[in-house]
RNA sequence: GCCGAAGUGGUGGAACUGGUAGACACGCAGGACUUAAAAUCCUGUGAGCCGAAACGCUCGUAUGGGUUCGAUUCCCAUCUUCGGUACCA
């Protein structure tokens, strides 16, 4: 435990001054609680855990700016308040630092990612110290420091080594799979596997080699090698990630970018998909974040239909196209079928006079990204491949399309079109004149466009005409199911997870390959002893000179000096993905995490970061945690109980507006810019005060301006436009969290971010409103100390009623806002409650000692500054007790009604509090503004809410 | 395109479950103190109308409709901006 009676730092009234000195009570304070060891959280049964969690960084060579620490202020605030209310709380903070920029700041430069990586965590570290939070620094984690991936791989090893029991729900180790196909072949095993396992009897497994049985659990295990479309640049030899792919050609030298098959790592993410919905019924997270989740998994019920071609060519070929919809009953409305340009039977389906047609369109649509083939609805695009399906309900012939709306890694890659009943089919129909067939009575317009209503009776569907909807399905799914040509079935929209990157900067995969009997490369996962299995060294991070990826580079790096390593490294997200139980015991050698501090620590109770990562890091997490879960290694069902997404901070930029066509260079003032011809030009929001331009500091911070540029302005100052943006460099609308603390001092940093809104909402940042915080603070310090001559002033006197009430309403409105996280009205409570005392005059210790400890999780060095000067131990308000409210201070005898006529408030009115509501009545009647009103009238009805409001209706 | 979110004074925002729209700040204007400035303190500040003033009236929470005694809050439609869209993290 932190040390709560050290005395090294005695107090001395007398050095006080009558100023906020914030920058040296910043500097002192921080280093006692970095000496002290202040926030170190051991697993202690005595107390209740609490563990707050920020959404860990990327550490980006540009630093921290002011939006960054939005959320960790947030969190700190509440790791402060739940200390104060007596839990034991773990506060971490680390690094997701494998990623992308590192590796490409490699390619430009040459240097180590490791070693930029460590300058900016350096950097980074350096800044967050400097704002004061309450983190437990001994527990940090780097996911790039082999100590750290040694576990992420150890946990890619158990997904390997396992398969997921359907029966069960859970995963289980592919022994107890094995042991099953021993036993009675595949019968009774309901197990998630690649599409292509085919069911096989004892005998059948019992006759295959070991090497046999081998690849075949390769078809099982939960991390798995499959095919999957990648952005591939032939020009680079690389492959792309969507990020630097802009208009189908990649960002960097503007080379084509083409869709490609590659075969790579994936996770069976899918096998959990019912419990990655059902899970998000237990947990407290925004309702839209989770809505976003569940339409990412995306489950339908429907139907898969297996639709016979036509006039097969021989008795080789592949005789079926299986499709999945999730409106079987408009089957009848069938009038043709889709399949992805990617389709494996496209080849097959082409007919020769159609082959120059298709073979033009496959190529095209491999050019497009999958954004782009979904966004696209506006022109409708496709080639006839010439053949045939038949429709098994009416036996109809339908021709097949390919079209590049249809993705070839969505269910089956193929849909059938129903022009009637789905506008894109429609538009589809229109544009190739297929047959548009209405099937339900109820649909209207369907010359104009499509009607997917379920409402009426069928109508041109054989066997389900006049029925409807629900009974129509289900007839139909009975009869396929009879016929053997499709059954009912549940699909999801969510696809495995791909975990392959063709890049250096990332987890090594603990996975060899051994030659099989045929000389084809198996894959095998390295000894657990052998781990971690380090990233070697190499000579560039570039792809080799046969498009291997950078890996492929690392001389002698072979596993048992012979068999080759896999080559590509694991992605972003693999990291993220389980650091929350390595925070719990960042030093741990032997496991991730010892069971006492996984069991102790449990889930995390409060998680912060932003909405972006919904359908990333937060359901791979998820997942992840699940996985843990059915092996045993931790309890958790779900990994974080409450989340709050925080906003991005946005930057506010600001403009100089430039003469076009001037000899010299001339800058014309924000509101006389529309009297000219001008260009807006970004200028740094540092030389930029209230958007009143320093002309002299823009003078010298320009090169590109000449020797002496003229400036046309208005009342003597230059005016700035405004706008708001992202905050970048390349906007010059960066402001760093170091020079706000240099200028006002974290506290007040701390206090206006929180100020600036609630921490959910997107917000522009503008260092404009900060005095308004400082003030706050020094209106706060001159409660203690006199402003003439730094005496303080706190006496041992009796508290009136009347600061008591204006105290316990503000600890009261703490509560309640803290507990639904208003952080911004947190802070005009404490305002207002300091506004209130100041004209009190009120100098109570009896009442600023509760205010410190109220202050003490927003402003820490300051409270803490002031709690030492009020004659407490030095650096205790931390673990100070948060002051309990008393409504009998609050106590009114009456209330003033705000009296409205026909909702519209018109005086104000005194009752006692507990007045009937007909003495109200009588009251407000009488009252002459409400008979001006009424002109002699009786009102319809008089609307009394007690303690709110009195509402006369006309 | 699809999924999710947001839109309130000059600015950031408040109004918690439908009950006085604009709390608290910034900015701006005026005043006190000062040789002066800074700091501090006081007053005013949504738009408009009437008026000497007090009082009062009308409009007003992106836009257009609706529900209700009463709507920033609930419902429908539209517009704009932002996040995600499976290899940015």
């Amino acid at each position: 435990m932190s040390s709560l009676h050290s005395s090294i730092h005695s107090f001395n009234i007398k050095k006080m001054s009558a100023e906020y000195k914030f920058s040296s009570i910043e500097k002192k304070w921080q280093k006692f609680w970095e000496e002290n060891q202040t926030f170190k959280a051991e697993v202690n049964h005595a107390k209740p855990k609490y563990y707050v969690l920020d959404m860990f960084p990327y550490p980006s060579g540009a630093g921290l700016h002011v939006g960054h620490p939005l959320g960790y202020i947030a969190s700190d605030i509440v790791a402060r308040y739940k200390r104060l209310r007596g839990f034991n709380v773990l506060h971490p903070m680390g690094f997701d630092s494998f990623g992308l920029p590192a590796e490409q700041y490699a390619i430009q430069t040459g240097q180590h990612p490791a070693l930029t990586t460590e300058q900016n965590i350096t950097r980074y570290i350096e800044q967050l110290k400097n704002i004061g939070f309450s983190f437990d620094w001994s527990k940090e984690v780097r996911t790039s420091n082999p100590d750290y991936y040694k576990w992420t791989q150890w946990i890619f090893m158990q997904l390997f080594n396992s398969w997921y029991n359907k029966d069960t729900d859970k995963a289980e180790n592919i022994s107890t799979l094995t042991a099953k196909f021993e036993a009675n072949g595949t019968n009774g095993v309901n197990a998630v596997c690649d599409e292509d396992c085919i069911p096989f009897s004892v005998e059948e497994w019992n006759a295959k080699s070991e090497e046999d049985q081998y690849k075949l659990l390769l078809k099982y295990r939960l991390t798995f090698l499959d095919y999957s479309v990648v952005n591939w640049c032939p020009a680079l030899g690389t492959v792309l990630a969507n990020d630097e792919v802009k208009d189908g050609v990649s960002e960097r030298g503007g080379y084509p970018v083409e869709q490609k098959k590659m075969r790579q790592w994936s996770m069976r993410i899918t096998a959990y998909a019912d419990r990655l919905l059902n899970g998000l019924d237990e947990i407290d997270w925004a309702e839209s974040l989770k809505e976003q989740q569940r339409n990412w998994i995306g489950r339908s019920q429907g139907a898969s239909v297996r639709f016979k071609i036509a006039d097969v060519k021989s008795t080789d070929d592949t005789s079926e196209i299986e499709v999945f919809t999730t409106r079987v009953d408009t089957i009848y409305g069938v009038s043709f079928m889709v399949i992805a340009p990617e389709h494996e039977l496209v080849e097959q389906l082409t007919t020769p006079e159609q082959k120059e047609t298709v073979d033009a369109y496959v190529k095209w649509a491999k050019s497009r990204s999958e954004l782009d083939r979904m966004s696209e609805v506006k022109t409708v695009s496709g080639a006839f491949t010439g053949s045939y399906v038949i429709n098994p309900l009416n036996e109809e012939k339908v021709p097949i399309f390919l079209a590049d709306y249809v993705l070839a890694g969505y269910g089956t890659g193929a849909v059938m079109g129903v022009p009637s009943g789905d506008q894109r089919d429609w538009n589809f129909a229109t544009h190739f004149n297929l047959p548009i067939v209405p099937i339900l009575d109820a649909q209207a317009d369907i010359e104009k466009q499509a009607d997917n209503t379920k409402e009426g009776k069928y109508i041109n569907s054989g066997i389900i005409n006049g029925m409807t909807y629900k009974k129509a399905t289900e007839t139909l799914i009975n009869w396929l199911e009879e016929k053997s040509v499709g059954k009912g079935k549940v699909q999801y929209r969510i696809r495995n997870a791909v975990f392959s990157r063709q890049r250096y900067w990332g987890e090594p995969v603990p996975v060899y390959f051994k030659p099989d009997s045929n000389g084809e490369p198996l894959p095998y996962l390295i000894n657990e002893s052998d781990l971690p299995l380090e990233l070697p060294a190499i000579d560039k991070y570039l792809p080799t000179e046969t498009g291997e990826p950078p890996l492929g580079r690392a001389e002698n790096w072979k596993y048992q000096d012979q068999y080759e390593y896999e080559l590509s490294t694991m992605p972003g997200w693999a990291g993220s993905s389980w650091y929350w139980y390595r925070y719990m015991d960042a030093k741990n050698e032997q496991e991730f995490a010892s069971k006492e501090a996984v069991d102790y620590w449990k889930a995390i109770d409060l998680y912060i970061g932003g909405s972006e990562h919904a359908t990333g890091h937060l359901l791979y997490s998820r997942f992840w945690n699940k996985f843990l879960k059915d092996l045993g290694y931790v309890q958790e069902e779900e990994f974080a109980k409450k989340l709050i997404n925080q906003g991005m901070i946005q930057g506010r930029s600001n403009f100089v507006y430039r003469l076009k066509n001037a000899d010299t260079p001339t800058f014309v003032s924000y509101n006389l810019r529309k009297d000219y011809e001008v260009v807006a030009l970004h200028v740094d929001v540092n030389i930029v005060d209230n958007d009143i331009l320093d002309v002299e500091a823009f003078k010298s911070s320009r090169n590109d301006i000449g020797e002496n540029p003229e400036f046309i302005l208005e009342n003597g100052k230059y005016v700035c436009g405004a706008e708001v943006e992202k905050m970048s460099k390349s906007k010059f609308n960066v402001v760093n969290p170091d020079t706000i603390v240099e200028k006002y001092g974290a506290d007040t940093l701390r206090l206006y971010e929180m100020f600036l809104g609630p921490l959910e909402q997107f917000k522009p940042w503008n260092t404009n409103g900060i005095s308004g915080s400082h003030n706050f603070l020094r209106k706060v310090w001159r409660l203690f100390f006199d402003d003439q001559n730094g005496n303080f002033k706190v006496k041992d006197e009796q508290p009136t009623p009347e600061e008591l009430k204006v105290l316990h309403s503000t600890i009261r409105k703490m509560e309640e806002e803290l507990e639904r996280y208003s952080f911004n009205t947190v802070v005009s409570t404490l305002m207002i409650c300091v506004n209130e005392l100041s004209a009190l005059k009120c100098h109570k210790k009896a009442i600023l000692q509760d205010l410190v400890i109220l202050l003490s999780p927003y402003t820490p060095h300051f409270a803490e500054e002031l709690w030492e000067a009020l004659g407490n131990a030095a650096g205790s308000v931390s673990f100070a007790a948060f002051p309990v409210f008393n409504s009998a201070y609050l106590v009114e005898a009456s209330f003033d009604y705000p009296i409205s006529i026909n909702g519209k408030v018109r005086t104000n009115l005194s009752f006692a509090a507990d007045a009937p509501p007909s003495d109200i009545e009588a009251g407000v009647l009488a009252n002459e503004v409400v008979q001006k009103w009424l002109e002699g009238k009786t009102p319809k009805k008089i609307i009394v809410v007690p303690k709110r409001i009195v509402n006369v209706v006309l």
